[in-house]
DNA sequence: CGGTCTCTTGACGGAGTTCAAAGCTAGTGG
DNA sequence: CCACTAGCTTTGAACTCCGTCAAGAGACCG
């Protein structure tokens, strides 16, 4: 039932039977159609979500009441609002699914009942959080260093999978450009 | 000797003599003078650095030859290359003192020692971690939700302490601005 | 097939950069 | 403690990348 997230998990340190069955016992699988919300904005996120299956965006949506999206995740992949999840503040965001998705979610009770009786996932998540962190500083890295249409290429060679699987507007939302823009990017480079 | 360090994360797990102990062990200390490099571009970042006093600076430098700060860390804060620590990679960082300042640091191998020796650390650094996330999530939300003009402003509320302590043209640089920009702005709002 | 999303085109405008030069400030050594 | 210098900040003019607006052409789905 988990089959990815234990595939995941095993990546990075060791799981028993027993604790397999922990894990069952704490996180739930829902499936979404396509377009189906997981978060709105102004509702605490109270869960941290991971993908087994399919693709969500995370956006908000600014004055001009147009959709910023933030952050895609698709299969394997962890998603949340960590400010809203941690604090039990309101979120600033949506959380959507871009296709039909199957997806794990975990409360926060739930969550913290799981690390206090598995605390070998505090290692499992520290190393997912590091390299979260690492991701941070690598994109942050590339919007500082590349033009709007360097960002672009270098995003379109990145991820290609992404670029097929993605409508052309969720992708210039994400990178912080106008579709209009995009359009002409795509046109000048073949 | 590591006081900072273990009222730090004291605020996040227990913490028994013993443990500060092999804490003791593989931590060192150092302290810099203003303008020295912990980290240069091209080498791998080796370490792991918490600041107990001073500050420190992050940033490459682009085509133009001219310096990207991406991240700052005074008192408390923990920073690294965590792409380069994590695979061994070059790094395409450095890592400097803004001004004279005590850091800690601890290298791959004694990570992964004191991990072994005390697992209560994944716990904390797993926190730290989950913190920095959300603390990046809100920054790419403002750099896509305001104008340059509204995120200088923005950043000058939210951190005085920083605008009053480190020069203007970092504060620029970090925020993606021209120094020029900066002063016409500081011109205009007072 | 009709209607609603999605993508494209082109004209125009402005927020923010670039360049060059002058004015300040603070740290250093004498 | 002063003077010198390198580094920081300010100014203003010219420019440009990329967003905005408006309108039309495809494409996808019921």
């Amino acid at each position: 039932m988990l089959q990815n997230l234990i595939k995941h998990i095993r990546k990075f340190i060791e799981l028993d039977d027993h604790s397999i069955e922990v894990l069952n016992k704490y996180f739930k699988k829902n499936s979404y159609k396509k377009k189906e919300f997981l978060l709105k904005e102004g509702q605490v996120c109270r869960s941290l979500y991971f993908v087994e299956q399919g693709c969500l965006r995370m956006y908000f949506t600014n004055d001009k009441m147009n959709e910023q999206i933030t952050q895609f995740a698709k299969e394997n992949w962890w998603i949340s609002d960590f400010f809203s999840f941690a604090d039990n503040k309101p979120s600033g965001y949506y959380i959507q699914t871009v296709e039909k998705s199957d997806v794990l979610s975990i409360d926060t009770l739930s969550f913290e009942a799981m690390l206090k009786e598995l605390p070998q996932m505090e290692r499992y998540l520290r190393i997912i959080m590091q390299n979260a962190v690492a991701a941070s500083q690598r994109r942050i890295k590339y919007m500082y260093e590349l033009s709007k249409e360097e960002f672009y290429l270098h995003f379109c060679n990145s991820f290609p999978e992404f670029v097929q699987r993605v409508p052309q507007y969720m992708i210039a939302s994400y990178l912080g450009l106008t579709p209009e823009y995009v359009s002409e990017l795509r046109k000048k480079n073949l």
